[in-house]
DNA sequence: CGTCTATGTTGACATCCGTCGATCCAGGAG
DNA sequence: CTCCTGGATCGACGGATGTCAACATAGACG
């Protein structure tokens, strides 16, 4: 589950030149990446991976991430769950609280899928 | 809404908007944000966009996009709207056809958004 | 052991989403 | 004008999704 030794990550290997907008995605990177995408396609998710990425430490205890939202427990646990399956944070447990944090790379990688292109020159010269 | 304009995106800068792994997003921010991460989580959206971007000239006719999926011509158009109303891509009719083309902006927003932390401090350095 | 607290799981329910066939609209060609 | 073609819209259907209350599980502690 938890790596429990993970030091250095090379971001670059895999998330560093493929951009989508260079070059057409087949349907399997698609269907891939689409999962991910959709799991920071919903707002409690969003906030949830932000709020953990930014707490000191890099890391948080569910008990720290069910105060902010207005939804219950459960609920906090099932985003939770759906952002670790989509490999965008990874949890531990460790004595009575369950710590979560993110891992890096996966951002990183669709963060570089991203990457806009040079410029596209707009047909229309941008006035719409 | 959107209000940039930037021709050339900084790319290389990772502090240049707002990584949220900095900061908590806010909720009306994460209501946004989600709008447009939920539109790329969907493989033929993913591909659709990719498709556009990477199409010479950096826009495409519907008529070139509807041939490379399995899915009808009403669901592509479906897609296209998704894209279009998360200010993914634009479109204009042109004659016959309608061409539709990526805003790099957008795409930029996000890719800013997801820039990993300077790197993930090991969340089991020392045991406690 | 028993109990309390912190999380995850289950089942149910309402809503949303992707997909299709059928239809409609806008332009170009006769 | 009429016909044809590219593309959008409509209405419907099945499956996925977000949410909750209720229950289950795992440690900590007495």
């Amino acid at each position: 589950m938890s790596k429990s030794e993970l030091t250095v990550i090379d971001q670059t290997a895999d998330a560093c030149c493929s951009p989508m907008v260079r070059e057409p995605l087949d349907e399997t990177a698609a269907v891939d990446l689409a999962r991910m995408f959709k799991a920071l396609g919903d707002p409690v998710r969003l906030r949830l991976l932000s709020l953990i990425a930014s707490f000191e430490g890099g890391e948080a205890c569910v008990c720290d991430l069910t105060g902010p939202f207005d939804v219950s427990q459960p609920t906090i646990s099932h985003h939770l769950k759906v952002l670790r399956e989509a490999g965008l944070v990874d949890s531990e447990r460790r004595g009575t609280w369950v710590y979560y944090w993110v891992l890096p790379p996966a951002l990183a990688k669709l963060s570089s899928l991203l990457q806009a292109p040079a410029e596209a020159p707009s047909p229309l010269g941008d006035a719409r």
